[in-house]
DNA sequence: ACATTAGTTCGATAGTTATTGAACTATCGA
DNA sequence: TCGATAGTTCAATAACTATCGAACTAATGT
């Protein structure tokens, strides 16, 4: 249980995949869109590889490597559809941080 | 702000940091006690460095240095009283903290 | 004043992580 | 099938962090 923890803060612990995994929440912010307006979630609700790349200047390799951290810690999901990889935050290990600092708050 | 959260995120992306905070907000659980038994406060409810040195088996060097990264991340308090330092942990990052995963989650 | 115990600071070293270029795989459109 | 675009993997290097011994400061009791 400490491992997971420990992932989670050792992902989060750089500035660069910090700000690269506030980027994913924020770009997804509004995925829960209207399903017929399909365009607007792809331009607007969405966050590829790519655009983390433009986003902070980092050559690709970098980013590949801070995505892959990302990913392992279980704080991000990576699909394939085309040519493009998108990138979602995952929710349970963030309920999990949620818990384990509430628990030390209310003990 | 973000430096705030990384510096939390650093101090507890580390094995024996993250174990000697944990520990600490162990040792401290009950350190609401009644007043008139301070005794029992200080045996039971206390947690000073050289216990942190003594649990984890690092030299006092090692402990020196993880206790100033989680003080400097603003995680723990340290008090000298006499020949002792004792350890408490702080309510306030932690509250930061849950803040933040929560406004990630209630997006 | 001195010896003892508690803890820190400093400097060195070993181990880990970040960053990148170059070479690779994957998908797509022509 | 070929060229272009998207992204990964690998190997090397630079930057950072953990660990510790040795020398220090702080408080205490004698």
């Amino acid at each position: 249980m400490n491992e997971k923890l420990l992932k989670t803060f050792s992902a989060l612990s750089n500035n660069q995949r910090l700000a690269i995994f506030q980027k994913i929440c924020e770009k997804t912010h509004c995925c829960f869109y209207d399903s017929t307006d399909a365009e607007f979630s792809i331009d607007m609700c969405s966050c590829n590889v790519g655009e983390i790349t433009s986003t902070f200047e980092l050559a690709p390799a970098t980013v590949s490597h801070h995505l892959k951290e990302l990913k392992n810690a279980g704080l991000i999901n990576m699909q394939r559809k085309g040519k493009f990889i998108y990138l979602t935050p995952l929710q349970q290990p963030l309920e999990e941080l949620n818990l384990f600092f509430s628990g030390i708050l209310n003990q």
